[in-house]
DNA sequence: GCAATATGGAC
DNA sequence: GTCCAT
DNA sequence: TTGC
């Protein structure tokens, strides 16, 4: 069954970095003398004694949490310390610099003329305010500073005060963006992790690595992590500001995976993703074509929707039957996007009625999956996905004792219902690690809890099959899988995903020079093996971030 | 022209 | 090798 | 569909 993804809830993350940018090696300076324009008569003279205006959304109706810089460009010496003053008798405080604790930046400029300020400074850790800042024009601040009763930004020329923000904002990511494109921090040191006899819990060691060391000099030009989703921290955009945008790419991105069109799908689907965590509303198709990834085709869709409010392509999508059926079919377990052509374009089928009439011509899956339709399109609730697992633990400790198990997917990841139910096996003894599930599923059986296998090997590692509670149940999809200890740190790591998250991260991996599967870390053939050098001793997801160079991210931070 | 995660079972 | 799955 |  083709699963439906994320709606436009999803966060994601670019995981190919722009290209480098040149470093501009200009630096701020609130002495800067590069105040071009004369004095002006000071429009914020006449401003004098107002009592306290906010100058933040949001804030108390007081300046006391105001920390503004003003750009010394285009005001003039006496203008600018006519306001300075101002603010400071108000109880604000004015820097003479951007400092990390600066939240008010007002600039007496044109939105281009204040990105080439933003492109002109070198911003490091001393002057990049940790929190984003709000951008103003001086006619912000004169007029705050005018107002006998408290204004709010949002009082004030909604509109273009906000466009200026969004603009800038976007202008900053872009400058962050080159500012981090740099050489990858190869740590000297690789991590070695102890099974503790008698526990499942194991020690990680950070030791020096000799040979990492010396990779250091040859470290090539490599992307910066925080632009990967696995590392992004960033959540859905609260305001949902680009809501409308995000759920119709999202929905089109649906309609390529219909059709099949598997790289539409991936670009379109990390498109909605991005935007559905801007900070901020996009304008148009053009500023969004700014961001990595998304180019001609997507911005101009994207122009459409906030011109139109839709997509003439994705309501043709949606008004076609041959699309609404061929995504009909990929739900049925089993059904792919080559068999939904097939009996779409071929046979002429429209509806699972004609699915079911035509039972003969299903594979075995298919027609499990077409039984239990319902059933499986159904999400679980966590507290059955926890009786589940209490079941299985019960029955698999019987038969194989000193068993360690997890489960893993999105209910590791804390989400409240759960498309299957992923569990993972390890055994302090290899031998009996692997056979674990070969040993638990006739157990399974015997309790009555399996219905219905999807796979029939039964010898292997792996099993995928339908489970349920009791006769009151609905059927319910479980996967169950064996590993090594030594292997589990991977295994854990791609079977809580989630997807997104295991592909950025494996991404991420290969771009370091490895690569990462469910099994192990590999390092590709450096020139001095030959071959491909597994990483040891990754028992722990820590480990493995760890190798990798990334921050540890819990499970319920990798649900993106 | 090619990669965009990596792997395994079924047929 | 293709299809489908995680 | 995007970017190299
Ligand atoms: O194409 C895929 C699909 C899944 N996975 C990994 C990540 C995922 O978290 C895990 C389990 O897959 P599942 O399909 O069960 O996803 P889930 O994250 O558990 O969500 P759901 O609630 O739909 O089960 O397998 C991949 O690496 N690639
Ligand atoms: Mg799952």
């Amino acid at each position: 069954m083709a699963k439906r993804r994320a709606k436009g809830a999803a966060s994601g993350g670019s995981e190919r970095g722009g290209k480098r940018g040149k470093r501009s090696t200009a630096t701020t300076s609130s002495t800067a003398s590069t105040a071009p324009s004369a004095p002006s008569a000071a429009s914020a003279a006449s401003a004098a004694s107002a009592p306290s205006a906010p100058l933040v959304a949001g804030s108390d109706g007081t300046w006391a949490d105001v920390r503004v810089y003003v750009v010394p460009l285009r005001i003039g010496a006496v203008q600018g310390r006519v306001l300075r003053n101002r603010v400071a008798a108000l109880g604000g405080a004015v820097h003479d610099f951007v400092s990390p604790t600066t939240n008010v930046i007002v600039a007496n400029l044109d939105v281009s003329e204040l990105i080439e300020w933003l492109r002109q400074t070198t911003w490091n850790e001393s002057n990049t305010p940790q929190e984003e800042p709000r951008f103003h024009k001086l006619d912000y601040l004169v007029d705050s500073l005018k107002q006998q009763s408290p204004i709010s930004p949002h009082d004030f020329r909604l509109h273009s005060d906000e466009e200026y923000v969004a603009q800038v904002k976007m202008a900053k990511y872009q400058q962050y963006r080159r500012e981090h494109q740099r050489r990858a921090d190869v740590s000297g040191t690789r991590t070695v992790a102890l099974s503790v006899a008698g526990s499942d819990k194991m020690v990680s060691l950070e030791v020096s690595d000799e040979l990492a060391k010396k990779r250091r000099k040859k470290a090539r030009v490599l992307a910066s992590r925080e632009f990967f989703a696995c590392q992004g921290a960033k959540a859905t955009d609260p305001k949902g500001n680009n809501m409308l945008v995000s759920r119709q790419l999202n929905e089109l991105a649906d309609m390529y995976k219909a059709e099949g069109d598997q790289w539409r799908e991936y670009t379109t689907r990390n498109a909605a993703r991005r935007i559905a965590k801007l900070p901020f509303a996009l304008k148009s198709g053009a500023e969004a074509t700014k961001l990595p990834k998304i180019g001609k085709k997507l911005g101009a869709k994207i122009q459409e929707i906030l011109d139109t409010g839709s997509l003439r392509k994705l309501e043709n999508f949606k008004a076609d039957d041959k699309v609404v059926a061929l995504e009909l079919f990929q739900s049925i377990w089993g059904v792919g996007a080559a068999t939904a052509r097939k009996w779409v374009h071929q046979r002429g089928w429209r509806t699972l009625r004609d699915v079911r009439d035509h039972a003969d011509s299903l594979t075995t899956n298919q027609a499990i999956g077409l039984k239990y339709y319902h059933d499986i399109k159904s999400r679980i609730p966590r507290s059955e996905v926890m009786a589940i697992e209490a079941r299985v633990r019960e029955v698999a400790t019987a038969v194989v004792p000193g068993v360690a198990l997890t489960v893993c997917g999105s209910y590791r990841r804390g989400r409240l219902t759960c498309g299957d139910i992923d569990v993972l096996f390890t055994h302090p003894d290899d031998k009996v690690a692997v056979s674990a599930v070969s040993r638990v599923v006739p157990a399974l059986h015997d309790a009555g809890l399996l219905t219905h296998d999807l796979t029939s090997d039964n010898r292997g590692d792996s099993y995928m099959g339908l489970c349920r509670l009791g006769p009151d149940s609905l059927h319910r999809r479980i996967d169950l899988k064996s590993f090594k200890q030594s292997e589990y740190g991977c295994a854990l790591l791609y079977f809580s995903g989630s997807e997104h998250f295991c592909r950025s991260v494996r991404t991420w991996a290969r771009r370091q020079g490895y690569s990462l599967s469910e099994r192990a870390l590999v390092r590709r053939f450096s020139r001095d093996t030959k071959s491909d050098l597994p990483i040891p001793g990754l028992f722990t997801e820590e480990a493995v971030f760890q190798a990798l160079g990334l921050k540890y991210v819990p499970p319920e931070e990798r649900d993106i």
